[in-house]
DNA sequence: GACGATACAACACGACTGTGCTATAAAAAA
DNA sequence: TTTTTTATAGCACAGTCGTGTTGTATCGTC
């Protein structure tokens, strides 16, 4: 048997690689050259795991993913529920530079996903995801079901302004004016 | 003197040109090549108007910005106050064929813009333009000055939303949402 | 009608793109 | 040690990109 290597971790890290560079050039600079002198390999090598650039794409959207539904498991807040679904929701939201980085390669890709067929089904697929979780935590601040819609809109509204114009609004701001949405929406 | 065009009216021509190529096939097909096509001229007849391809989006931008102020400037809305503001916001948002064509413009080069200069001064002037508009708007159902960043955010969520999720978001669920929150914030 | 400025077309150039193909290095298995 | 399989590298190819340059047709003015 030949030299063995964890695929799975290799495709995390050109996955982290391409991340770097989105977050420095922008989409338009994701190319597989670019993103394999970023992950410090030859083009070729690139390729071993990813065959076409999609691949890398989708693989690079599916981490963003993952990584959310990490953090969301991982999350153990003790407290009134406004404060527990406060502690979800901010986990959509770009609020530090780990989110950041995640938020602006979701939304790089997301406008491309809609003309690409291999990615549209995840975008699709997450963003449907998003919506049931968030139908699933209003019952805990008796929210009326009818409200998630104008809650995903708003932390996605919120996610677009930090991103575009993060002198514009604070993370802090944020996280007061979501609160002040979830309590005018729960019914004590 | 030499053959004479009205320049001006060439230029909304080939940026609205711009416009069916995105709406066709996204943002990253837009070449000088392809618009020029899709205006029915020559690459090098385009680019006697716009020298560089930067001044090509940047004029389809500023057009962008320009119809969502002649449609505000048209308004002339009779009613309540909150039914007037929400008939400005409402121009904000890709409620129709028109409007959905200018947010997907809009969208989709806006992350752009973040790293390209001349793009971005026009991006971040037109973002705080509508802030202080929104913000101008909110005493007139005698909401809290606060509330700007909120209904901002809102907004720009539901302008993606319908952009990205069509068949999972209606125009009119939209404005029914938008209507229970300038209500829930209006202070009679 | 001749002139001159403008509108437009066409080509050339270098750089970049994704992707196929081939060669080498390395490590596990024989 | 030899063999085999994988990981990586590197090159080739056709296509597209933005843009500079050069030529030509067309119209208003003299």
């Amino acid at each position: 048997m030949p030299k063995v290597v964890d695929h799975q971790a290799r495709r995390r890290q050109l996955s982290e690689a391409l991340w770097r560079v989105v977050s420095r050039d922008g989409v338009e600079a994701v190319s597989v050259r670019n993103v394999a002198a970023e992950a410090g390999c030859s083009p070729g090598a690139l390729r071993h795991y990813f065959p076409e650039q999609s691949d890398l794409v989708a693989s690079a959207l599916a981490l963003v993913s993952d990584r959310f539904a990490a953090r969301i498991a991982a999350l153990d807040i003790p407290g009134p529920p406004v404060e527990v679904i406060q502690a979800y929701c901010e986990q959509m939201i770009p609020l530090d530079e780990e989110r950041r980085i995640e938020a602006e390669v979701w939304f790089g890709f997301v406008t491309r996903a809609r003309h690409d067929p291999s990615l549209d089904a995840l975008t699709r697929r997450v963003h449907q995801d998003l919506r049931a979780f968030l139908a699933q935590l209003l019952p805990y601040i008796n929210a009326a079901p009818t409200e998630v819609d104008r809650l995903h809109a708003l932390i996605d509204g919120f996610t677009v302004h930090l991103l575009l114009y993060p002198d514009h609004l604070s993370p802090d701001t944020v996280r007061a004016e979501l609160r002040t949405h979830l309590r005018s929406i729960a019914n004590p």
